[in-house]
DNA sequence: AGCGTCATGTCCGAATTCCGCCAGCCCCGG
DNA sequence: CCGGGGCTGGCGGAATTCGGACATGACGCT
């Protein structure tokens, strides 16, 4: 039941990734992925006492996003620790998941697709912005119903270049709604 | 409305008394006795970051402490904080004010006197309790309806070494009750 | 086209309620 | 005379409740 925290920073476009992780006492060596945030972000994580760096555990992370800011991954396979979150966040978050690299989707999509009432799409948003994974998870292919970006936990900015990036990584990706 | 706190120490045959006190923006030099305490005290003040040690703004303060100990003082007469508190503690501190030297009376007698129910003699006590100037706010001449020392925030040894001091010092005060 | 309105799940802070303590005292049975 | 239980009022902290604010979107007005 002891589990250590810990931590690692990676720099990206988008400034300096804070990673976090879970080292199992009954898995050692492995790391499971807890949370991923930028500076500034709203809800991000915060360094504590008791956490221990250690850049070298994150080493699969660490490529994969690299090939990711390159444009050469379109899908992350990375161990993730139970991120938590009550029923709803985690269907929310799940349907987050199913959205593919390259195309974008809007929160009235995600309700119905979760199987919510359909007023229900503020409590989508708030989901959303509570999701410990950014990047990763990609909650930045969420947007307005017209297309419109609407609010990113690491600033609109941030959602934009990551849009976009995706966009002309391949060239080839096709997307639902224009991204303004 | 800006105040700064400063403080200072002092022996007593009570052991070493903590005196704090507030410095008004507005009345450069004078100070506001605020809490006085002594060592190991139930709710005894502690010194923060951010208060100003200040021994020489006490002297007022410091010389009649030093008579009333050597019992050359029955009565004191300096400035105080607004000491905050509810209605009924300051009701009840009030009545205790109006114990005088050498006299001893008891928390249902206090009760009485600030008009409260019989029934309101435990409240009493906590209210007492709470004082927060030891000494100079005569919480020790408050004694139970049997004339027993019932309890002193900064314990029974010390009020009893109070009564003793104000008994003895002129040697011609009365008492209403026993002391044991 | 533009604006106000409302519906939903969750979290967070403020407000409120509730509970248990206590520096007493009286009464009652030994 | 002694010891213990029960009653009382005020207070502080814990627990609980409550009201807003959101990463939206459809509808009905003007």
């Amino acid at each position: 039941m002891s589990v250590t925290t810990v931590y690692a920073t990676l720099d990206s476009p988008l400034g300096e990734l804070l990673v976090v992780g879970e080292e199992s006492a009954t898995a050692p060596g492995g790391v499971a992925l807890r949370s991923l945030s930028v500076p500034g972000q709203k809800g991000g994580a915060v360094v504590r006492d008791g956490w221990r760096r250690a850049p070298e555990l994150f080493g699969e992370a660490a490529a994969q996003l690299k090939a990711y800011f390159a444009g050469e991954l379109t899908r992350f396979e990375l161990a993730y620790a139970d991120g938590g979150g009550t029923e709803f966040q985690r269907r929310v978050w799940g349907a987050v998941e199913g959205v593919p690299y390259g195309e974008t989707t809007s929160y009235g999509k995600v309700a119905e697709s979760i199987g919510a009432s359909r007023a229900a799409v503020r409590a989508v948003g708030t989901a959303i912005g509570r999701n410990p994974l950014l990047v990763v998870r990609p909650c930045h292919r969420i947007v307005g119903a017209g297309g419109a970006l609407v609010g990113y936990a690491g600033g609109l900015e941030r959602k934009r270049l990551l849009l976009e990036l995706e966009l002309h990584a391949h060239g080839a990706h096709g997307t639902r709604g224009p991204v303004r």
